[in-house]
DNA sequence: GGGCGACATGAACGATCGTTCCTCGGTGCT
DNA sequence: AGCACCGAGGAACGATCGTTCATGTCGCCC
């Protein structure tokens, strides 16, 4: 048990072997990168047999995509519901933003890692498909960056740029992030929240 | 002519094809990832046969960590440069290291985005050597970071992840940076830097 | 009870992989 | 003149790859 991820990212879905293929898959890509790991490695871990894959998934690269798929959908979720529950300012919706993407990160952090490196070998509709999420994930950071600065509460210039560089430093957390770390997972994430409001330019209420 | 890269990684070494043969598969890896791209792609774009690459690197790993020791040794001399130039506060110092950096990974897109995709695939003392290579390179921002703060012109605690954070943001400039975007190259380093010196908590004389 | 769709398997196909082997022209040194 | 060595290329080796095929077993519905 020496995982980075305690929680399966991808539940029952009702289908025979389906959920236990779609993990199998993602511990195989995150060990050996997409085209390092073979089919027949995926196939071990799910412990079912090579051909049985097929049943499932027309070929390898739609495999990846379904798991990119499931683990941007989770993350959209979990930061959508932060932001909902946060309070009505930007400095509170983009605290809890962060904070709930950070705590993907370390919660999924294999999903984060094979998400980001393996996106650029998917090609045709399941690229775009999957391009469009994440960007609508951006998006809702870009949109409390655009509300602080019109409201006064990030002096930031360029809203989708600081928002960019926002989830560029979050998204990182993912390849250097270990459990055994001096931060807790908490710790790690009002840190966080508390770099991208001062990237933001927000007026520093700490210290 | 597509490329990412108008100006050459490595220069002539002096011994036959090996420059070509470097910049060959710098292309080729970033094109197709490290296990994606095949040793005979790397021959065909560097002008040569199959056989004649192990004339000169013993295997694809090797080829791969020649590549990325090139790669990090231009950007760490690039970076020292800067900040031996630059003037004695950490505000100056930090500013001119992250412009450098930034400069850098513009000039040398493609070998960035190669550097942190495919380390991963190296192993043994090529994998040690290149981590501490990097490492060397961060801890140039980590001790600009030490000094600022134990200087008072920084107000962020934990000067080692705040250091990270900003390699994370520079980093990613790799994976989005476009030559027709809307920033210029010394814009977009001047505007990493102000994101940098923002997210430390430093007090902004800007605006 | 007969057929049908979903799930499962082992064997096999053709292609491609990293690497090695063998050969050979050229260059410089003795 | 002779020889060692470096750079270069064609052919081949064994392994592994993604995918397909043929076959079989269940459970479910008319």
């Amino acid at each position: 048990m020496n995982d980075r991820s305690s929680v399966l990212l991808v539940a029952d879905t009702g289908r025979g072997n389906e959920a236990a293929i779609l993990n199998a898959a993602l511990a195989a890509f995150g060990a050996q990168g997409f085209n390092g790991a073979s089919m027949r490695d995926v196939a071990k871990r799910a412990g079912t047999s090579l051909s049985n894959l097929y049943n499932y998934f027309p070929s390898k690269s739609h495999l990846l995509a379904e798991v990119l798929r499931h683990a941007n959908a989770e993350l959209e979720a979990r930061v959508r519901r932060a932001v909902a529950d946060a309070g009505d300012d930007a400095t509170s919706r983009m605290r809890e933003a962060v904070r709930a993407y950070v705590g993907f990160v370390v919660d999924q952090q294999l999903a984060m890692l094979v998400s980001t490196a393996e996106v650029r070998y998917l090609q045709g509709e399941d690229r775009a498909r999957l391009v469009a999420d994440r960007d609508r994930t951006q998006a809702i950071f870009g949109d409390i960056v655009e509300q602080g600065v019109a409201g006064g509460e990030f002096r930031t210039p360029h809203a989708a740029d600081a928002a960019r560089a926002i989830l560029s430093m979050v998204n990182a957390v993912a390849t250097w992030y270990r459990p055994e770390g001096r931060l807790s997972r908490g710790q790690l994430a009002e840190q966080h929240a508390r770099y991208a409001l001062a990237l933001l330019e927000a007026p520093l209420p700490h210290v």
